[in-house]
DNA sequence: AACTACGCCAACCGCAACCAG
DNA sequence: TCTGGTTGCGGTTGGCGTAGT
């Protein structure tokens, strides 16, 4: 047993992140790429092993991860892939956009792996206990995929069992776990599991980090109650929603905080249209799953997929692109930070990744700082020489300012999303990465700084738009 | 209030595959 | 072909929070 022969070079961390490493390792993939892992903690000046870093990107900071519980619908495709593929976590990821390997794998070891016993299936090999029991390998490494018919077949679905969590409403939505966001909410209590925030029960406070922002789990939780209390408050435009400042994030976190109204957040507070935005991705996801037949969509081996998250840009960018180059990044700030006596920032608003997307665009004049500076996914596709190009120390720092400047810029980053969403209302994506390429085309409109009046106009009737989109989801959330 | 057991999950670890020189 | 570096994967561990006593 020993380190990772990197770490061997250098007195390196380990354990768990900190906000401040996040927030380098994140600023400098956003800006420049991963390039080669190796280089990667040194560049951004990390005391870290690439394969930390490459690790915590994958699993936690990287843009597209969907985050929440696994809904039942999920539950049982991942039952299902591993019927048929057995312990490939990344394969059975791969058929879970925004689902980690290293999250589904936990959550097979620590749930399914139960529920199935628990219903007489033998976990490994997908058959009744009594069948498994008889001479079959009840826990062989060598697993032997079975047929899908077999697995549809099972005697005992868990579709179809009584857990407690699943069908209504769907766990997705109503458990917060695994991080300390302090969601003061009789309901979501009761079905959550479990809640990492002990002793709040009154100030709604956590001991790590009393300060937090909302993660994409709560705004899962929140969308929930937007979409109950919007069933009652229909009439309300949509554009009156908008932002009314740039302190409209803090606003949020104090209606999270110990002054949030009974129930959290309610319409005339919050812009309905941010909840949308920021969950309408998972809403797709989540679409697009329960319109799939889950085993149609196995692995094709002449497709390779990447646990990045990211398609190779080499098919997806072209050199000369006049296309969006970009990716943008969610609401990802759950972060399950070490706590380290002093040092842990008791407030982590500067690991809050609130990060937009650029574009690449003919408007190069308005659009420079994030054409030459950030979101270059395919790095690791360039040549060696191309790398050394684009991989360098964060030198300009009135680039980096710019770029701080954008990222904590909610109204920015709200608005543009509100044009993303409709934009894959309007022409649904095909792929993961055609959506980050959708969501880069936000910028074009806001010119990096501010957002013309003619745009604001379209944002709003895109966002009556995206509205009645979202009522659609909103209903086919609350039939689920 | 203190202690213990348990569950969850982020992160670590070793191994194998891949790739460039 | 060999070698060293890098990446990806799956198994495992350890820390933290919660529930139970």
């Amino acid at each position: 047993m020993g380190r990772h022969s990197c770490c061997y070079k250098q007195k390196l961390r380990k354990g768990l992140w900190s906000p401040e490493e996040d927030e380098k390792l994140l600023r400098h993939i956003t800006k420049y790429g991963h390039g080669c892992w190796s280089s990667v903690p040194k560049l951004a000046g990390l005391q870290r092993c690439g394969k930390s870093c490459r690790l915590r990107w994958i699993n936690y900071l990287r843009p597209d991860l969907k985050r929440g519980t696994f809904s039942q619908q999920e539950e049982n495709l991942i039952i299902e892939l591993h019927a048929v593929l057995g312990n490939r976590w990344s394969q059975i990821a791969a058929q879970l956009p925004g689902r980690t390997d290293n999250e589904i794998k936990n959550l097979w070891n620590s749930c399914i792996k139960k529920k199935l016993t628990h219903r007489g299936i033998d976990p490994n090999t997908h058959k009744p206990l009594s069948d498994s029991s008889t001479g079959t390998t009840p826990t062989t490494p060598n697993h032997t995929p079975i047929s899908s018919n077999q697995v549809h077949n099972s005697p005992t679905p868990l579709s179809a069992t009584s857990d407690s969590n699943q069908m209504s409403p769907p766990p997705s939505i109503t458990a917060v776990t695994n991080h300390h966001f302090p969601v003061d909410d009789a309901n979501i209590s009761n079905s959550s599991s479990k809640t990492k925030c002990p002793n709040n029960n009154n100030n709604n406070t956590c001991k790590e980090n009393p300060v937090l922002a909302p993660t994409n789990k709560d705004y899962l939780v929140l969308f929930d109650r937007f979409l109950t209390s919007h069933e009652t408050e229909s009439s309300t435009s949509s554009s009156s929603r908008l932002p009314p400042s740039d302190n409209y994030f803090h606003q949020q976190h104090l209606n999270y905080g110990p002054n949030a109204p009974p129930g959290g957040l309610s319409m005339n507070q919050t812009s309905p249209q941010l909840w949308l935005t920021q969950n309408y991705r998972a809403l797709q996801i989540m679409n697009h799953q329960f319109n799939s037949n889950s085993l149609s969509i196995l692995v094709n081996p002449s497709e390779p997929t990447t646990s990045m998250g990211l398609k190779p840009p080499t098919s997806a960018i072209p050199s000369s692109s006049t296309e969006p180059q970009a990716a943008s990044f969610g609401i990802n700030s759950n972060v399950h930070y070490y706590s380290e006596a002093g040092s842990a920032s008791s407030n982590s608003s500067t690991s809050v990744s609130n990060t937009g997307s650029s574009s690449s665009s003919d408007n190069n004049n308005n659009n420079s700082f994030f054409e030459n500076s950030i979101f270059s996914w395919g790095l690791a596709e360039c040549s060696p020489s191309d790398k050394e190009t684009r991989i360098h120390p964060l030198e300009d720092e009135a680039e980096e300012n710019k770029l701080s400047e954008y990222l904590h810029n909610p109204f920015l980053v709200a608005a543009a999303a509100a044009e993303v969403t409709t934009r894959q209302s309007q022409s649904p994506p095909e792929t993961m990465f055609n959506e980050i390429k959708l969501e880069s085309h936000q910028f074009l409109c806001t010119g990096g700084s501010s957002i013309s009046s003619a745009c604001y106009q379209q944002q709003q009737q895109q966002q009556q738009q995206q509205f009645q989109v979202s009522e659609i989801y909103a209903k086919d959330f609350h039939r689920r």
